[in-house]
DNA sequence: TTCTAATCTAATCAG
DNA sequence: CTGATTAGATTAGT
């Protein structure tokens, strides 16, 4: 019941578009029942061929939500309560409690999980800041390729831990047939729910900066063609 | 020298852009050295407001390569040699080594990063091949909420381990105030580059997922309407 | 071949 | 200003 609410939270409206979707059987329309599903915006969005509104589907949950105040945020996305909502199969909670205290130990893992955890806001990945010698090597890789595969960007990613507060690194070796870990200088600075970095960032981060360098770059170009229009063109005009 | 070589051959086309849109100095032109930045397509695609060209721009160095023979695949993005290409500074070749050494006891990543290696083709991540039973996981879930936020997503992510060979936690905790890792039942499964995967995959790989999948109901919603229309017109016809 | 994971752009949201 | 997300189109691996 739980995990219902929690999955059904940021806007599904899926489950309708699939069945319809499948075949010619429109026969079986909207069965009107006031499930919880429902009632967060599941049977919303019948979107037809061409849908109307512009871009922002997980602001369609809201609607059935807040009744046309779309105006506050706040009331957007409200997940209920999302500790052990998902699957309960395949779960042990003595680990997964044990995992939790752990995270308490990590003050950046602190700070970003709280935040989490006390937010309205469930649905976007909070923004990574990104410090200053990371944008540093970034641009530098940029200017000489702003299109990395993914081994420069792996690369990159494995790289790109040049705090000032250096990340320490954990190595793996393999004896008695098994692998063991060896922690180095004992911080573990990255423990993102379930993966630990080695004083890199994820992979993916990577490609997401480029990909919004690569927009920007076309936007400053625009805006200086843009420029070179208008001095071409009022310098036309003083001749 | 190998660095540079390795940074743009995945097609770079930027450094020019970045000097060209910063301001009106359009004087200083492409200097036409024959560099290797300039071998490997640095000097490329100068696209104007509009790029004519429709969408493949890792496609743009192998232009300079192979003259035109855009049929042949096995020249694109040619990276010659990729090993500690990017940054030599802040880095310990006897950890990266060991790294590497262990690499080899895992046969998932050792099978990846084989193939990889050996793989002409350099630029794209490999084809990930997701089981049955996460692709069950993943549907179940997107019937219910195809527009996960970034909690589901990890928790998402953190769950997908069902395979037959369930893959074994590594729990974190803390004692003496530094960080001890405990393993349990002794193995890693993934150890890609620099994150080891809690029994779980990437958070990115779920996003990703979800966006295919709806970018999938979307086509067969698409179809289905169509065939809709068709049968419409068929029907209305032997009236 | 079909299906779909990965990548890209463009627009937009949001810290 | 820029990191994150989406739609949509496309590429390419199985």
């Amino acid at each position: 019941m739980m995990a219902s609410t929690s999955l059904c939270a940021a806007n599904p409206a899926a489950a309708q578009n699939l069945r319809k979707g499948s075949a010619f059987a429109e026969n079986k329309t909207t069965q009107c029942s006031f499930s919880i599903e429902s009632i967060l915006g599941l049977e919303q969005k019948k979107d037809g061929i061409a849908a109307v509104k512009p871009h922002r589907p997980w602001m369609d949950a809201c609607t059935n939500l807040v009744l046309g105040d779309d105006s506050n945020p706040r009331l957007q996305i409200p997940v209920v309560s999302y500790e052990n909502s998902l699957f309960h199969a395949n779960s042990n909670p003595l680990q997964e409690e044990k995992v939790l205290k752990c995270e308490k130990y990590f003050s950046v893992t602190e700070r970003l999980s709280f935040k989490r955890e006390l937010s309205w806001y469930r649905g976007r990945r909070p923004r990574t800041a990104f410090t200053r010698s990371q944008i540093e090597v970034l641009e530098n890789v940029f200017k000489m390729n702003s299109y990395p595969g993914i081994d420069i960007r792996e690369e990159l990613a494995r790289k790109l831990d040049l705090d000032e507060d250096r990340i320490q690194v954990i190595k793996f070796s393999l004896r008695y047939g098994m692998p063991e870990v060896i922690y180095e200088m004992g911080a573990v600075k990255f423990l993102l729910k379930n993966k630990v970095f080695f004083g890199g960032i994820d992979e993916a981060f990577v490609t997401i900066w480029f990909q919004n360098r690569r927009a920007k770059l076309k936007r400053s170009h625009r805006e200086s063609q843009f420029l070179m229009v208008k001095n071409n063109f009022t310098s036309s005009l003083l001749e």
